[in-house]
DNA sequence: CGTGTACTTGAGTGGGCTCAAGCAGGGTGG
DNA sequence: CCACCCTGCTTGAGCCCACTCAAGTACACG
């Protein structure tokens, strides 16, 4: 915290030059005063596992910007049914999606220890109005999202597939890192609500994976656990028709 | 095309004073005369049963309004399988989400006859970059889309919901009108690959709410086929657990 | 050290899949 | 005009994966 500059009135330990929506927002037409007032009144936030960064159909206050862990995004149904549209991992912004509604159109909720910067959301939709090259460029974001659910759609809800292949794949899109081998372990609830499928299937699957040596448990507490993945046997196994 | 006022010059039978794609543009700042502009280059199509508007993978050339008829825009995986990932329907808008990539993200199928406009990419481009209100419009556009694309997904592809259910809410998701009870007739390998689940379940599924008197066949050949549908009884079935 | 939650594992069932054969009907060519 | 074919749809039989129900286990936390 010492470390930052200033002029940067973050309060909490936020590297606001290091984030995501920093460079979301940078174009020619932002000075770094602009930017330097863009970041005034930003907020940073710890949350436990199952917390919640805001729920469905609460009025919109703010966008997230996820600086450590991994969130999950959930709709619920009338019936009350959860389902996990996304997951958002370090980097990636929640509540975009609700930035020029009144509500918030899903719930965010943490999976492990989650930390996270809000931006309050009058400063977010002034900053936009007032550049326009900006719109244009969350246009982009919002369309790249668009793709990404297609694709989560098209990889993981395939019912006709066997559930091994898309436990497979899901594993390998919920890795930390693009390079690592390190993947965010969520309860098999979730993993559960996200592939459309039975618990306890999803227990078997996660069960086989670890006596076979493909998965190796790390971690203690809900807060810090984790897979290690044997990444191109999850790999084989998600290509298999 | 007699009526149409002689200064838009549309090439088809376009009435382009009722398009949706105009709704989507106009706004405070776009004078008439620009609109008429804009018109210009727009053609009419017709494409018969299974003809591509565009193809995944090819230079983006344009983006069409539907004006008739049902389109089904499809993702191949590697492994070549289809899988459907939305459904047009008159009005909407296809290959948006495509306007500002060299290359369609999608195919573009048509389902029966189509008829459908379009608007070629550098006018569109254009357009867009000049008129800074629209890209704020076109970016809840693309929001809109995105919810829409969670829907489908939580509510057609959930694995563990009998087969029965889903198709009854994919049924009404294909209504012709709001109000009507007309729906397009998909084939049952449409349909399958909307749902996930085998074309023999399909036929199964279609023949039991057909004997049931749920569902009426309607129109002969593949350009003019519908249903008509018992919409109360639908909506029964597809809020069953 | 007890308790609760999350996970694991088993047994039995059933919905949907696969394989396979039959059917309908629109289009084509003789 | 009719026979044929070809494609898409229907229907049946048998099987298997994943579901449900239910009991047991492990481990984090107070």
């Amino acid at each position: 915290m010492a470390r930052l500059p200033p002029t940067i009135r973050c309060q909490g330990r936020s590297n606001c030059f290091d984030c995501t929506l920093r460079h979301e927002m940078v174009c020619s037409e932002v000075t770094l005063d602009e930017l330097i007032d863009f970041h005034t009144g930003i907020e940073d936030f710890d949350y436990g596992h199952g917390a919640a960064l805001f729920e469905m159909g609460a009025p919109t206050e703010g966008v997230y910007c996820i600086r450590h862990g991994a969130v999950k995004i959930v709709k619920h149904d009338q019936a009350g049914n959860q389902r996990i549209i996304r997951v958002l991992k370090k980097g990636d912004i929640a509540g975009i999606e609700s930035a020029f509604s009144d509500h918030y159109e899903h719930s965010a909720v943490a999976v492990g220890d989650v930390r996270a910067c809000r931006v309050p959301i009058e400063y977010f939709r002034n900053f936009v109005a007032t550049h326009g090259n900006l719109q244009m460029r969350l246009l982009k974001t919002s369309q790249a999202t668009l793709r990404e659910t297609e694709d989560w759609l098209s990889e993981l809800t395939v019912g006709n597939l066997p559930a091994r292949t898309r436990m497979a794949r899901l594993l390998l899109r919920l890795k930390v890192t693009a390079d690592g081998d390190r993947i965010h372990r969520f309860g098999v609830e979730d993993m559960a609500a996200i592939l459309g499928i039975a618990a306890e299937t999803v227990s078997r699957v996660v069960s086989d994976f670890v006596r076979e040596g493909i998965l190796v448990k790390g971690g203690k507490s809900f807060a810090t656990r984790y897979f290690r993945g044997d990444l191109p046997a999850l790999e084989k196994i998600a290509r298999e028709a």
